[in-house]
RNA sequence: GGUACCGUGGCCGAGUGGCUAGGCAGAGGUCUGCAAAACCUCGUACAGCAGUUCGAAUCUGCUCGGUACCUCCA
């Protein structure tokens, strides 16, 4: 097994990664709120950490990957009337609140598998462990860090803080932010709150009798706070202790901070070890979000159903966009880059095809005819692996394997002879590119898959083509190729006198 | 205001002390009946200023510009 760095927010630096138990790997994602349609922003984490999924899974890793669907309703704004943030909206669409929840779950289920985002080991939801969070809470009340106020009940931070700051568990150890100064800018503004200080967060909600969402507990009828969930789910499905857990840049605070002082109170440690977080996608420079006003819903993106959007993006294109950015780089939307990750798959994903069919009996067998040529191969193969295992490289893996397209494309064409490399190169660049792409890039067909029957019909139309052409009949020769080129079906003549078609 | 981060050629983006990624767009060429596709060639970019160094896009300082978090947020 390679060894492999990982960018660890918790240290600020690249660590080597070692699993707590070797061989395994138990990793966390906060999924999504589904109280509404997934965006492109979304869509990032979600990509990013199902390719590290199948890589871990690539290198031989067991891994247990478990990212939660968060259903239960949070509230609005600090400071404003607590509100359960989906049940208020489904009374606006006269749901019953589980009715939407389900609605907007199959909707991100939809588009993960559009994504071709492999399933999670576990999926589980925040109303499924209300139970589980209920018994979190009460262990923290009762080691005294956190505090009831009218059927709520809050986590008493400056305390948790005071206790295990020496511990190496200072509240502020993974955003790293200074509580005493949040303290100071915030104590005089939260008088009036239930909070003692504005910078305690609530582990669970007294909800007023027309809350929908409300379940029995100890401190009477209410909903669980945000953060309590993660915690709850993370425990008992990988242990006090696991390896990754990773979310969204913006999820590290106050999130993923409380996490830890909450896992902290009860396990007595950092419930994981490596914690990774995505940057965003921004449009602008802006990141998209809601309070922007600037997000584009995944269905509009797929549809091209949006003022900013010049055409529709497939899935894959934007997997493939997604792939050539480093995680912890922004990113930003534009019509330009996404037609260009189309543009660029689209000669990958023919290179590659092209690559399967070349065939090993015309290589140079144990003798490369050119060495140097060989060499290079192997060369950029190396590299591309080597990427990987540096903090999930998956830009620089695409840049090398763009560098071996030409190559290919030569081989294919005749340019240069595949003899000039050995049959061991060739399978090997056959197995990397397979293995990369597919396995673990998740990149898939999105041509139709009735092709069978359109085969022929495609070989009958090359073949008429092909008799016009040898009758110097021209017209007849332009016109099925321009007919089918608007059909959106270009035909390519090779070097060799071959006609082959693709999709535009 | 506090805390981080970033500023790379027309666009998107890796990299990070010397060996001038990559994609898309653009230009020229080969091929072609003409195209397209493919292949070949071409852009010496790293916000600005000063410093460290034999050598900096890469380190240090300052300036300018931008972003994120500090509130729900992937």
């Amino acid at each position: 097994m390679p060894t492999l760095r990982f960018f660890n927010s918790l240290t600020r630096q690249k660590e080597v990664f070692e699993p707590v138990t070797p061989g395994h790997v138990g990793m966390y994602v906060c999924g999504p709120t589904v109280s509404g349609e997934s965006h492109l922003g979304h869509a990032r984490p979600f990509i990013t950490f199902d390719i590290l999924f199948r890589y871990l899974m690539h290198l031989g890793y067991k891994v247990r990957y478990v990212r939660n669907i968060t259903d239960a309703g949070h509230f609005e704004e600090e400071g404003r009337v607590a509100e359960d943030k989906i049940s208020t909206k489904a009374v606006l669409e006269k749901l019953e609140p589980m009715e939407l929840v389900q609605k907007y779950t199959n909707m991100f289920h939809w588009a993960m598998h559009q994504f071709n985002n492999l399933e999670p080991s576990i999926e589980p939801t925040a109303t499924g462990h209300i139970v589980e969070q209920i018994v979190m809470i009460e262990r923290i009340i009762a080691d005294g860090y956190a505090y009831v106020v009218n059927g709520s009940v809050y986590f008493d931070v400056e305390k948790y803080h005071r206790d295990f700051e020496g511990r190496g568990m200072a509240y502020g150890v993974l955003s790293g932010r200074v509580l005493d100064d949040q303290l100071e800018t915030t104590r005089v503004l939260s008088s009036q709150d239930e909070k003692r200080n504005k910078s305690d967060f609530a582990l669970w909600k007294h909800a007023a009798p027309e809350h929908i969402m409300q379940w029995k507990s100890p401190w009477g009828m209410g909903f669980p706070g945000w953060h309590i969930e993660c915690s709850a789910m993370s425990n008992k499905y990988l242990g006090e202790r696991f390896d990754i857990h990773g979310g969204g840049m913006d999820l590290q605070f106050p999130h993923h901070e409380c996490e830890i002082a909450q896992s902290a109170v009860c396990n007595h440690q950092i419930p994981a070890r490596y914690w990774l977080h995505n940057n965003m996608i921004t449009i602008n420079g802006k990141k998209m979000g809601k309070s922007y006003n600037n997000v584009i819903k995944l269905s509009e993106l797929f549809g091209g159903h949006h003022s900013m959007l010049e055409q529709p993006y497939s899935p894959m294109t934007v997997r493939f966009f997604i792939l050539q950015t480093h995680y912890r780089s922004t990113l930003d939307f534009g019509n330009e880059a996404l037609q260009a990750a189309e543009r660029g798959l689209k000669r990958m994903w023919e290179a590659f095809g092209h690559l399967e069919k070349l065939d090993v009996a015309a290589t140079g067998g144990q003798q490369a005819g050119d060495p140097v040529q060989d060499a290079q191969c192997q060369r950029l193969l190396d590299e591309a692996e080597e990427s990987m295992t540096d903090d999930l490289n998956t830009a620089k893996v695409m840049a090398n394997f763009f560098e071996l397209v030409p190559v290919i494309n030569s081989f294919r064409d005749g340019h240069v002879q595949l003899s000039s490399i050995t049959a061991t190169t060739l399978k090997r660049l056959q197995q990397v590119f397979r293995t990369y792409l597919v396995d673990i890039f998740g990149l898939r067909d999105e041509k139709p898959s009735d092709s069978g029957r359109l085969d022929s019909v495609m070989q009958l139309l090359i073949d008429i083509r092909r008799e016009a052409r040898s009758r110097k009949d021209f017209a007849t020769s332009d016109k099925i190729r321009n007919q089918l080129q608007s059909m959106g079906i270009q035909l390519k003549d090779e070097k060799d006198g071959r006609v082959s078609w693709t999709y535009l």
